[in-house]
DNA sequence: ATTTAATGTTAGCAGTGTAAACATGATAGC
DNA sequence: GCTATCATGTTTACACTGCTAACATTAAAT
């Protein structure tokens, strides 16, 4: 038989709500789905978030962590151009592949991350990475770090949602003009086109 | 005395939606708070709008045709990289004083652009006009005029997400460190910015 | 003038986030 | 070991939502 207490019910939630977020997208869910679906009363998840944004803040601060170690290059070795391109080819795999999370992490489902402290520091941290990989190319001043990150991280963002919209679109106009074709293109040669960008961004 | 016909209701509504939205992000806007506010009933609006994603796509709409006319340069005179720069500004310059209706443009609110012809056509004119402009900067092949606009809008687009996301929370984190000031940096410094991305792009 | 189609209203369903009051049971102090 | 406390779960309830079906009114078409 099963006892009043759930034991797990926090992390339980947590993992369903990533799950559910990233199938249906996070506006599908609701709470109280969520609690059924863990044999538990409506109102039990209100223990542990306090409001639904408080659960989508634990979904995303999950998703900055998945996107920090799919983005993390082997600090031991040298870094150069060729592993910033595969950072930034990492980063709009994950982007593509798990568009609903992203849309979590970098929409305004959550308002102000400064409200829920893991959700910056995970975020934060991916920003970090991506910093220190930067740092390892070439011993430029920290501003001038800071600079190329942002940029690369802009670029890349971009094309995330670029490519996204325009694929929507494209599933269900084939015809070979125009932005469709063009993304595509380059989402099949991304590896070049971060290339070319990076190239004009470090030697700048 | 009121007629029974409202005469006007479906671009009223739209009027109506497309402040709400912009004013407290389109998450908060309900079709019966709206037709409340038009002195309606609560159902009215489904005379015009079969779902409310139909509303949203609306009300995006209205915001790519604003788009492109904050990005439209008149096209006589002859192109420089110094246009495209001033193009980027004030993409980035939209994006960021109409946030909330530049997240229901470029957001998952709306699926899919294909179901609502005339948003399709505003945001393929956006993109067309952005074409067009390269297409004046120098005698590329189409491709290449694609490749270079496709790339120029991602770095835009993603310098919106970026520099918003940052903001918010630079709002209640002062600090002069990180993330924060690098892309404070950047908004306050978005000629110079984009010109040596652009500069890198024209080039290669 | 009469039919028809567009537009508006009323009533109602199923679902939502969230708060308040209450129940249960694990844990800490005596 | 007994008891008080507190975290966690439940019940009930409120105000709100998108949306549908059935009906009312009026403008437009025949």
């Amino acid at each position: 038989m099963k006892s009043y207490h759930h034991g797990n019910l926090k992390q339980e939630l947590i993992d369903c709500a990533c799950k559910l977020c990233e199938r249906d997208g996070y506006t599908k869910l609701s709470i109280r789905s969520l609690a059924k679906e863990s044999g538990v009363s409506q109102t039990a998840p209100y223990r542990h978030f306090e409001t639904k944004e408080a659960l989508y803040a634990s979904v995303a601060t999950d998703g900055f962590k998945k996107l920090s170690k799919a983005c993390h290059i082997d600090a031991d070795k040298k870094i150069t151009k060729k592993d910033l391109v595969e950072i930034g080819c990492r980063y709009i795999e994950f982007g593509l592949k798990n568009a609903n999370t992203y849309d979590l992490m970098f929409g305004t489902a959550v308002g102000n991350f400064a409200e829920y402290p893991e959700l910056l520091e995970s975020a934060n941290s991916t920003y970090e990475n991506m910093r220190l990989s930067f740092s390892k190319l070439a011993s430029d001043s920290d501003d001038v770090i800071a600079f190329k990150c942002i940029t690369l991280w802009s670029m890349v963002h971009g094309l995330v949602g670029i490519l996204r919209k325009v694929q929507v679109v494209g599933d269900d106009f084939e015809e070979g003009v125009g932005p469709i074709s063009t993304a595509s293109f380059i989402a099949a040669n991304l590896e070049d086109h971060l290339d070319k960008v990076l190239t004009g961004l470090i030697q700048n």
